[in-house]
DNA sequence: GGCCTATTTGCGAACCGTTAGCAAATCCCC
DNA sequence: GGGGATTTGCTAACGGTTCGCAAATAGGCC
């Protein structure tokens, strides 16, 4: 059924996006395939992306321009500082808005069940 | 020379973001407007929108399908908590998340200089 | 190694929300 | 009411993303 198959176009779009640590738009990929002589067809590198995101390996984000760009990205729950000059990413821990949750259900009444965030800033590199 | 005018597709537009407290995308207020027997051009809706951002009437955020939505949203900086059911809009105050600038600094040497926090979950009424 | 079938790819066209161009309509102020 | 700047409506274009389908590929099995 559910049979997986590691092919050329996967490896290297996945070798690509852990070499990475900027959020890439499907098109910033093809291009950098592009420019290594791969071949590989802009609607695979969308296909791959939405397999990897379902592998729980990339996440997706969508930049204010409207096109929705990738990182690799595992582990446990957290959110990401977005470097406003090179767009390094860097991985952030989040129980300080665990806090918030009690907040919310006194002043409205609202159950919290999920939140996401993303800090805007210059990383070390650029600060 | 930036003289302003109040027209009739604007005060509609406007009346129907004023009355609602979820996001409605430029297509659901273009449908609502139909509803009323308003006849207001999609582009202008659009239009309207950016407009009504601009003076920092509106909020925007994108869904996950991809699609553009909108708020009536003005005060100072403060965050959305939303509800997964009825979509209901409530305003949250971030005093919380200042904390995680120092930590940011000193885990990463990031500086911290803007932040986008969406809560989710059930409010009163949905819970 | 060769065969076989399910899976994946490449290509192109279709899709869909959004933006742009431009003439006609509207608003505002005198 | 007249006149000129602003806004609207319509339609076509745009750009990122998705789809359909035949050709290519991966990988299990002789
Ligand atoms: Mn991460
Ligand atoms: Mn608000
Ligand atoms: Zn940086
Ligand atoms: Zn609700």
């Amino acid at each position: 059924m559910a049979t997986e198959y590691v092919t050329r176009p996967r490896a290297l779009i996945s070798r690509i996006l852990s070499g990475e640590r900027r959020y890439l738009s499907a098109a910033a990929i093809h291009g950098l395939l592009e420019r290594e002589q791969a071949k590989v067809a802009l609607s695979t590198v969308y296909r791959t992306l939405e397999h990897l995101q379902a592998k729980g390996q990339v996440s997706a984000r969508v930049d204010p321009a409207g096109e929705t760009t990738y990182v690799s990205c595992a582990g446990d729950h957290h959110h990401h500082a977005i470097c406003r000059v090179c767009g390094k990413v860097e991985d952030v821990d989040c129980s300080a808005l665990e806090a918030i949750g009690g907040a919310l259900k006194a002043h409205h009444g609202f159950v919290l069940e999920d939140h996401a965030v993303e800090f805007f800033g210059r990383c070390s590199a650029c600060a």
